[in-house]
DNA sequence: GTGAAAGCGCTAACAC
DNA sequence: GTGTTAGCGCTTTCAC
């Protein structure tokens, strides 16, 4: 096929000099209009000329140059360590949108709860020059150390749960307070005997919970020895079924649950079920989280809602402004966003006792 | 604090060349090891003492160069088409933890539905010199069309869904067999009546379904107008249930039902439930692919599991074989793997009609 | 606004 | 195995 036009071999992709060349001006001009630089001024007529270039020769960046000479890429580091929670899905999405409207991309790394891996995405993230960094879910201790080098670098990093001993921004969801929200809600319902089946009490997100629990229900006048605690092991479905299904098979006489997840409150719920108790006229379960499943769980639950746009909106308007210098911040930031009472089916009046059934009967 | 050594500024990481000088040796030396390129023969001592230096000086390579000058990545490119989908999480798993094996990196894309942020995608992967690509849960039409930039750059391509007029590798699931299976089961367990709660019939996926559940019945003698067909509008557990439930109101009298997915019959079952019917006494159901939740429905669900490991295997294999240019392949491929009956708890001997219990009862 | 020129760090080609 | 060299395509600096 002879080539009509003096090139040299067509084989390979047209660069910025074939672009520059081709709407006749400067390879300068050309890489500032590519790029979309705005700080430089340039002819409207000229920005047209080598855009029409850059789509007539199908012209595409070398992100590899690019990155080799300037630097920087625009990726936004993503860790999490499981993948497959619903809330991580949730705020992973909100997230991944707003970074693609910013001209930004995810890169997203899921350690599965490996701490090795961790430590080696978190040099990668170094590697791929990221801009900035997001820890969906929050991390270890050891995490912290492993974000030093980025750090050092100046990237930006920023987690969605409190990070043990991290010098890092945190977003955050205010679960002490949805804490108090829940029981205040079951308090209104006449509830008097409350449990709460949390999750792994050395953890701060677990500890806020347990401090808004406490504290509504002693303000509300119910005795410590109604606030009852029980462990679920895990935060699955199947935790919360084997936790409930051990409560209950110890005699429970609570009538207010409140669970540490939407996922333990619905595998609570199968329990409970199972066990031939009515939700909500015998009892009343709350989640936390809301997510998708919770509105159609065998009896929608009501739950505290995570403000996941928000956290997102956050997130990510915090990032930016540190991206490009604007937030230098000497302090860590530590913002706490309030969650929402979520009222379905699976919250009701408190049933009443069987004394005073009693008493009613005899009138 | 002044440096001990007579460095240029220890401002910069150190490159290749600091290693190599470090080491006593040639940066191409340097390179190779660094690199792991084992069709070079380094002695044993020198590869050591190279790697020792790369430590001690904490050196990494610079993946910018490094992709600028040999024009690769050792990025797998990952689309999904929705990122919430639990099999495709389970699928998105194990690929990415043979990907990682390999010693590339995954660079996942979750084009929620956007043709145009998956044309833009597919651009980027190759921006981004993508070493392979898998496009996790298939494609339109449109799909192939913007595959054509990466083949034409020889990047291997497969996909896990046939991919409708594109000339890519294929490795799937037997639906036809799925279906044949389920069928199979429901037909052992006496049921003569049927009723498919089907997908969106225009793609391949759903036909070979209706294929396999078709021909079953046939042979097994049931006749067509116990062979019904009703659609649910998605694949989420509210379309399961709406569909279920509009069936229901219909006076529908099939006792077995072959669900498209998993979400659906589990929205199936919570209508059938709320209807009075009790699973699997009066109805049977069967779902499609085996996630998670499925184990933990209601009624534990009797489905179709896909064989979600060896899909990712055969996956990876193909496309590691065809990345380091064993597999030059004339003809794409196409496999559909085998899927397995999972007997769970929602399917049941078929109900003895009216007027046969009413002989029995006569005896 | 333009144009020339340097060079980011690496890999690959080559002669030794 | 070594050492030299060229250059991937881009961004940035600087003089104009």
């Amino acid at each position: 096929m002879p080539s009509p036009t003096p090139q040299k071999t067509a084989s390979s992709r047209p660069t910025l000099r074939d672009i520059a060349r081709d709407a006749g001006v400067a390879v300068t001009t050309a890489s500032v209009v590519v790029r979309g630089d705005l700080s430089v001024v340039i002819r409207p007529e000229t920005r047209q000329r080598i855009l029409d270039a850059a789509q007539r020769l199908g012209y595409r960046r070398n992100l590899a140059a690019s990155s080799l000479r300037s630097g920087k890429s625009n990726f936004i580091g993503l860790l999490v360590q499981a993948l497959d929670v619903p809330m991580t899905l949730l705020k992973l999405r909100e997230i991944d949108h707003a970074i693609l409207a910013r001209g930004y991309r995810a890169l997203l790394r899921n350690t599965d709860g490996d701490p090795e891996l961790e430590a080696q995405y978190l040099h990668e993230f170094a590697d791929h020059l990221v801009a900035g960094l997001v820890l969906i879910q929050g991390g270890s201790a050891a995490t912290s150390a492993g974000l030093v080098p980025l750090q050092e670098r100046g990237v930006p990093i920023l987690t969605l749960e409190p990070l043990p001993g991290g010098e890092v921004d945190c977003i955050t969801v205010d679960r002490r307070f949805g804490a108090a929200l829940a029981i205040r809600h079951l308090l209104e319902l006449g509830h008097r005997r409350f449990v709460f089946l949390h999750g792994d009490l050395r953890t701060d997100l677990v500890r806020q919970r347990l401090a808004g629990y406490r504290e509504t229900l002693t303000a509300g006048g119910i005795p410590v020895k109604h606030q009852l605690l029980w462990p679920a092991d895990g935060q699955g479905f199947a935790d919360g079924y084997r936790a409930a299904s051990a409560l209950l098979a110890n005699g429970c006489q609570a009538t207010a649950w409140f669970c540490n997840n939407d996922e333990v409150a619905i595998g609570a719920m199968r329990a409970i079920q199972e066990a031939g108790r009515r939700i909500p006229q015998d009892l009343s379960v709350v989640g936390f989280d809301d997510i998708p499943v919770a509105a159609y769980a065998p009896v929608p639950l009501t739950t505290i809602a995570q403000p996941v746009s928000d956290i997102a909106a956050a997130t990510t308007e915090r990032l930016f402004a540190r991206i490009s210098g604007k937030a230098v911040a000497g302090q860590p930031l530590m913002r706490r966003l309030e969650p929402r009472l979520m009222v379905r089916s699976s919250t009701g009046m408190a049933p009443v006792p069987d004394y005073i059934r009693h008493q009613t009967e005899a009138f």
